[in-house]
RNA sequence: CGGGGCGUGGCGCAGCUUGGUUAGCGCGCUUGACUGGGGGUCAAGAGGUCGCCGGUUCAAAUCCGGCCGCCCCGACCA
């Protein structure tokens, strides 16, 4: 008999948060460390995810009125030149590409040839070249707004990676609009804001938090930065999708200007968000357990997974058929707007084993069906959401008759078990002490999982944001749009404050 | 790039301080038998130039030097 371990994971979160993020990684077959530094081999389950949130955030585009398109993956340097602070804020982090041919060298290896006359970089976002192209395409109000949206990979070489939470290269989206009017811009901004709120809440069953970023927190070269943040199992926040207000700057920058209705020549208001592969990081620290990944059914690649008990082999047949039947009948059900999304288990291998990798790899519920099912004409049933000893027993058409039902309380439970643990870690501190003592493990050594989100009274100074970071490596996440305003004093320097804001650990 | 830890079959590790038979162990893998609502049992197998390069030595996984890579913490960031 083999050891028997208690999770199917190890470490448990409590034990090692860091390394049991790998393992879910890894033992869900999402992705990989690859064999170039700082990038990832994303495996058909993680792809699986990807496109399926890719699939709902572009149903949601669409439904708001933009359109796809497709720009270069290489922008001249002299284009990343034109704005000062979006340079300043991006230059560290671009790959640069100077030449166009290999050559065999002296010593047999291959060494770049054909110089560049002007140095590529790979893009780290593209308000650049889409400006570039957007100052041709715009001559007149007649012209805007322009809503495209692109999605692509990215690279920022970055100091230090971790398996979709922060890659070299990575995957996204991103949306970029011109306008005729600041009003006009702010509402795009905002309105992008929501749909990713309705997308985190709704499908990724992820309670988050909107708000606007502090000028510390800014993206490089915009007037405004909102995004949504969302609490992991650590407690610590992590941004799961940005909204700029570009005002003027960058069409100034790079001409991008139209005629008016009065005959005035004006530049245009842009905006740029997106979300990437990031999402899938935080979808798997939001809900996975010490047993693996742990998927809402709306993104979940796969809703149902059928595993045949089969003893032997004169009933191998029987149960099979019975299995590719039940399947069947699943695949007619209707849920979210789509069909089912049902497997039957086939493969060669031990019932106990198989059952493990599905329940590591997240899939909201698993049927088990043998000769006594078969018999009663029903199903075993084990959801995801739920404890191995709460399976139970149902009559197949009653099953196949409720499992939207069930796919959505387990959508919904996941939600609300999220949104119950945001709310017992997030606590109003009014003092200084309370607020170092809340973030302030007490294991210095290896710290244990601590503090939450705190709403605290901030007088919008940097220098103080700045220390507070510095002390504690706790920042201001946003500062949030939805709650009521309400005056107090600063906790650092006692100096008046309209609202609270939102302090924590981040990734 | 700083501080810490680590590189030994697919995975997880022991061995290294005190160099010396064919480098072990658990899981996994292959084959066979027995099992059968669950991370089985038994038996027989396959699989490693001990991260790389150099040095010391009769002899290096083990000692010394250099390099590379990975992980954690920090600075930077979606």
């Amino acid at each position: 008999m083999a050891k028997k371990m208690k999770t199917a994971i190890t470490p448990t979160r409590a034990e090692d948060y860091p390394e049991w993020y790998q393992q879910v990684v890894r033992a869900a077959e999402l992705a990989e460390p690859s064999p170039v530094r700082g990038c990832m081999v994303i495996r058909p389950w993680g792809y699986g995810l990807w496109e399926n949130i890719r699939g709902v955030l572009d149903g949601m585009f669409r439904a708001t009125g933009h359109k796809n398109a497709y720009f270069p993956l290489f922008i001249p340097l002299s284009f990343l030149e034109k704005e000062a602070e979006h340079v300043e804020g991006f230059a560290k982090e671009c790959a640069v590409v100077t030449h166009h041919r290999l050559e065999a060298g002296p010593d047999g290896g291959l060494v770049p040839a054909g110089r560049l006359d002007e140095p590529l970089i790979v893009r780290p976002t593209s308000e650049t070249v889409i400006g570039a192209m957007y100052a041709k395409w715009i001559q007149s109000y007649r012209d805007l707004p322009v809503l495209l949206n692109q999605w692509a990979n990215i690279v920022r070489w970055e100091m230090r990676t971790r398996l979709f939470l922060r890659t070299t290269e990575f995957l996204w989206q991103e949306g970029h609009t011109a306008h005729a009017t600041k009003q006009e811009a702010l509402e795009e901004t905002r309105r992008m804001l929501d749909v990713y709120e309705d997308f985190a809440e709704n499908y990724m069953a992820m309670p988050v938090i909107k708000g606007e970023k502090t000028a510390a927190e800014r993206f490089p070269g915009a007037v405004s930065t909102y995004s949504i943040e969302g609490m992991m199992q650590d407690r610590k926040a992590l941004q799961s999708g940005t909204s700029h207000f570009l005002g003027q700057n960058f069409s100034r920058a790079q001409g991008i200007s139209f005629q008016t209705a009065e005959g005035s020549q004006e530049f245009a208001w842009t905006t740029s968000w997106g979300v990437s592969t990031c999402l899938v990081g935080a979808l798997i620290m939001t809900h996975s357990d010490d047993d693996g990944l742990v998927l809402p059914p709306r993104l979940a690649p796969l809703h149902v997974v059928i595993l045949p008990v089969i003893h032997s082999d004169d009933v191998r047949a029987e149960v099979l058929a019975y299995c590719n039947r039940v399947a069947g009948e699943l695949g007619e059900v209707t849920f979210n707007g789509a069909a089912v999304r049902v497997e039957v288990d086939g493969r060669d291998a031990r019932g106990a084993e198989k059952m493990w990798g599905w329940v590591k790899k997240g899939v909201p519920v698993r049927l088990e069906i043998g000769p006594r099912d078969i018999e009663s004409d029903s199903v075993f049933v084990a959801r995801r959401d739920k404890t191995r000893k709460e399976r139970f027993s149902l009559p197949r058409a009653e099953f196949v008759a409720t499992v939207a039902t069930i796919l959505q309380e387990i959508q919904d439970g996941l939600f609300e078990r999220a949104l119950a643990f945001r709310e017992e870690n997030t606590r109003k501190i009014d003092s200084k002490d309370e607020f170092y003592e809340f973030f302030t493990p007490e294991n210095r050594d290896k710290p244990e999982i601590h503090g939450g989100f705190a709403l605290a009274h901030y007088n919008g100074n940097p220098d103080v944001e700045q220390q507070i970071k510095d002390d504690l490596n706790v920042t201001v996440r946003c500062v949030p749009l939805d709650a009521d305003a309400e005056p107090g004093r600063c906790i650092i320097t006692g100096e008046k404050s309209p609202r609270r804001v939102v302090f924590a650990k981040a990734y």
